[in-house]
DNA sequence: ACTAACCTTTACGTAAACGGAAAGGTCGGG
DNA sequence: CCCGACCTTTCCGTTTACGTAAAGGTTAGT
């Protein structure tokens, strides 16, 4: 229909490739629109807005965007769960310099069991997580093996072997109830 | 403020131990309202129901809601993608039933064919969630073992040794870039 | 200077996943 | 048979995570 509207890429080093939001949003699969509310939301700001107040990205806010979808997406967190991640991410930092900035032993002991005690939190909270998936995941490649193996009866031309399933253990594969439907 | 209105055991084996939902809830952390709209939404349906249309539920459903409570609460998915697991799982029975009523091959080998489809797309979205969460985890890890080293030095009583960080790879760690606040 | 294709803010709409109250029926101990 | 605690359905309210216009300003190519 038309053709895309690529900033002509001045060949003078200008701040260097500040993206609108539409070239951001198309390049990561989510819309203008998600991308604004993430800003609302203060999941991020853009690195600058033009002089007639178009957002402009840069790559480190492509790059935080995309996180954040990959968070969203693949591991299924909720937008608050991404906030307070990005917000103890920031914390880690500020307590690195207040770290760096005191050399008496006391209060670095103290920065750091804080900062340790957010990251045992954290990765308690994603182990929960690991581990259910974990659990689903070779539920499912029993499965597959099971069926794999009836493949190769097929192959063989043989009798179908009734055989033994192997009852998992981890997570309660999913309970056969009577449900509707 | 006042007991606990559990069905008065009558020791004669009656159906054996039926739940009315708020004992279910109580049990689960959950509340009735909850439970009702899984049901609205197909999740499942209680075992029984009393004379005055009170929901019963059995052991089986009671195992049922801990399991879409799991993967809800600990794995993050959504109602609708439980819902599909269970479909998926309820197909699955389906077919195991279609297989062992046929003794046609060419049949046999759809049937698995089918199923064998169906368990790599759930394992392969599946694992794309626990890579996710992996790369997170060994990313938590090892800042809790930078802050341990830390923590060693202190304890040493030593000039902090200002070292290198590994730049962990995986997923991309959260990029910092100004937010706001 | 014109104009298409972008962008801005503001604001209302929607699906999902429940919360909570209303109006009325049920259960079981006293 | 009475009553308090529980249940039923119905329905409206809320939060999250956006979609979708509306009304108007901005950018750049011609």
């Amino acid at each position: 229909m038309s053709h895309l509207d690529t900033p002509t890429e001045s060949p003078d080093a200008v701040p260097r490739s500040l993206l609108r939001i539409q070239e951001v949003a198309a390049a990561l699969g989510l819309t203008a629109r998600t991308i604004r509310y993430y800003e609302e939301l203060g999941l991020l700001t853009p690195a600058a807005r033009s002089s007639g107040d178009y957002r402009l990205y840069d790559d480190d806010d492509v790059e935080r965007l995309r996180f954040i979808k990959g968070l969203r997406d693949e591991a299924g967190f909720s937008l608050t769960e991404i906030s307070q991640m990005l917000e103890d991410e920031a914390a880690r930092a500020r307590n690195r310099d207040r770290f760096r900035a005191t050399s008496d032993a006391a209060e670095r002991r103290a920065i750091i069991d804080d900062a340790l005690a957010r990251v045992d939190r954290q990765v308690a909270s994603l182990r929960a997580k690991a581990d259910r998936l974990a659990a689903m995941i070779d539920d499912a490649e029993g499965r597959r093996g099971h069926l794999l193996g009836h493949l190769a009866e097929l192959d063989a031309g043989r009798e179908p072997t009734p055989h033994e399933h192997p009852r998992r253990s981890g997570a309660p594969a999913a309970p056969r109830t009577r449900s509707p439907r």
